[in-house]
DNA sequence: CTGAAAGCGCTTACAG
DNA sequence: CTGAAAGCGCTTACAG
């Protein structure tokens, strides 16, 4: 690999002048910057990155981190970075995927990391990841709140998940279901926290009381049964559950699956026995199952977008004033997966 | 942020000391190991990535070039990026998304990318990533046969496009389907090539000529009819053809969806009508669709892993022999969307 | 508009 | 096992 040297001196010019022609920081002159590229070329020249990084300090990437076991993504992940690449993109910006938990790495990963930024998915309560970025002053975002004052005032775009379940709960129970059963995110996680208080918030203005069997969390992301959360709880509560349950509502598309499998083993229908509500849909797989899907789009590309131009406003790449905290709007599609009871 | 003078400074050893503590490449005393280390937690001390990777030449990344226009990646995308990603972590590897075109980058990134090797997926016949790659001396390996022999002996993951097809053709002439409709992949990506070779020779074998109706290529990436691949091709070629089509082979769920509309908007049925075939299926998906899918599973995360370890081998970071090309399996799963046509 | 020199924060022979 | 010094390939004041 040709280095910065050995272009300056087939070209008869300076390092510095070099660095001009492709940084474009300051004006060169016509003929010697036609001088360096035609150098540049025979040479197969190209600056190393790296080299330019440790003085910059700019890496140019912003690192995007995803909880992550041993599982497959989400069509809510897909699509958030779907969103989050296609943005970053118009900035210049790359994006390194790091997950969490990295299995046994024999060195701890205990470099700093070589991004300029990085967009947190679903904080936790207690987050290791935040402590860790703000410790080393890295600019970063959340996708979902942060709670605990862990950080102030850290920069969130986020979906507005109380006033979500009101409004699921609102269009279930005007629907006549009244026993619902609520798939939700995994313990721990702010999305869960707020979810599940809202939920009991949602009914308790409709008098109802929420028990056990109405209120359950998606299985830690390590965890064997993260693949199949749904299927069982399905399946226990709507056997032995006393009081009726007619609603489910499902966090993602995954638990949605899972839940439509076991109402079809129990020997059930969608929507004349159990109706099902879907968190995080992905709009082109909802129209495809039988019935199709009435659920909640988060927008999730639209999250991970703005994300990005928050984070770029962090980094200097967006100028002026700029909202510290951004809601992404989400409705409800309708599908045919929710009865309207006659009976209510 | 604290840098490694300032610890050496504090621990009272040299700059070499304190890297040997980090990096583990030379023995450090015990009594020595604990006053660096205590020094670099007061200080919140972490190497500068960046700066070992100038005289290390190691970045730990590898790149992952996804052709991308704005669209959202399949399931097939999906589950090998989780393929990679997974695989990668495993070796202490992060991953660089590395999407292809970038838009409206202001200055052309013409740097060398700061990563250790690349990860191609669908090789284009004349491929100027991996023209970039070969120029610059970076190790990369393919997912897809290279055509063309731009790169003489690529490593390369790959499906048997051709056994694949040779199947999946097999399997609808067995019962009863003559008329075919393949819906194949981009022009000009080596699996499409070999596709249409494939499906044109196994059809060859039955006697049957391929007509015009009976194979698609998909749009470019950037077109705007990307997303609804396969909707238009089956409206017009059940509605015209003369002889009548009664099988369809999609390249991937998407296309796969857009057909079931077309399909479903025509006033006929999977599989009484028409019977449908999918490649790069997403089995949790196939499930949920009625009828089940029939298709051909690819192993998305499985080639990931293989084209990770590959470049692994490459890398130097597994040793020993190593084949260059592998050949990931795929078998058909079976859904009841292919009907076994009784007038045959 | 251009050049010479210092410096970014590490690692790595070399010497002890 | 430890230290002093050179060097990785760039950019950036500073001076002209």
């Amino acid at each position: 690999m040709a280095k910065i040297d050995d272009v300056a001196r087939l070209a008869g010019v300076s390092k510095g002048t070099v660095s001009n022609v492709f940084s474009q920081k300051r004006p060169t002159s016509k003929k010697v910057t036609e001088r360096v590229l035609k150098a540049s070329k025979e040479l197969n020249y190209v600056p190393n990155h790296i080299a330019r990084s440790l003085v910059t300090k700019k890496t140019m990437a912003i690192g995007l981190t995803i909880p992550h076991g041993n599982f497959f993504f989400s069509a809510f992940h897909n699509q958030f970075i779907n969103g989050v690449v296609l943005e970053a993109s118009r900035y210049g910006y790359r994006v390194l995927l790091d997950m969490l938990p990295v299995l046994e790495v024999k060195t701890p990963s205990l470099t700093s990391y070589p991004i300029d930024g990085a967009i947190v998915l679903g904080p936790t309560e207690e987050d290791e990841r935040i402590r860790l970025l703000h410790m080393n002053g890295m600019p970063f975002v959340t996708v979902g709140k942060i709670l605990n004052g862990q950080v102030k005032e850290a920069p969130t775009v986020n979906n507005d998940n109380i006033q979500i379940v009101h409004d699921i709960c609102d269009y279930l129970i005007a629907r006549g279901h009244v026993n619902l059963m609520f798939l939700n995110a995994t313990e721990g996680m702010t999305v869960s926290v707020e979810r599940k208080a809202a939920f009991i918030e949602a009914l308790a203005k409709h008098r109802i009381a929420v028990r056990d069997a109405m209120h359950h969390y998606k299985p830690r992301i390590q965890s064997e049964q993260y693949l199949r959360y749904g299927y069982a709880e399905t399946i226990r509560v709507l056997r032995e559950s006393e009081e009726k349950v007619t609603a489910i509502i499902a966090d993602d598309d995954r638990a949605a699956f899972n839940a439509m499998n076991a109402i079809q083993d129990l020997g059930l229908r969608i929507p004349e026995d159990i109706s099902l509500f879907v968190i995080c849909v992905d709009l082109s797989m909802m129209h495809q199952t039988v019935p199709p899907l009435t659920g909640m789009d988060l927008q999730p590309s639209e999250l991970g977008a703005q994300s990005v131009k928050l984070l770029m406003h962090k980094l200097g790449s967006i100028e002026g004033d700029y909202p510290n905290h951004i809601i992404i709007a989400s409705k409800i599609v309708e599908g045919a997966s929710v009865l309207q009871r006659l009976n209510h």
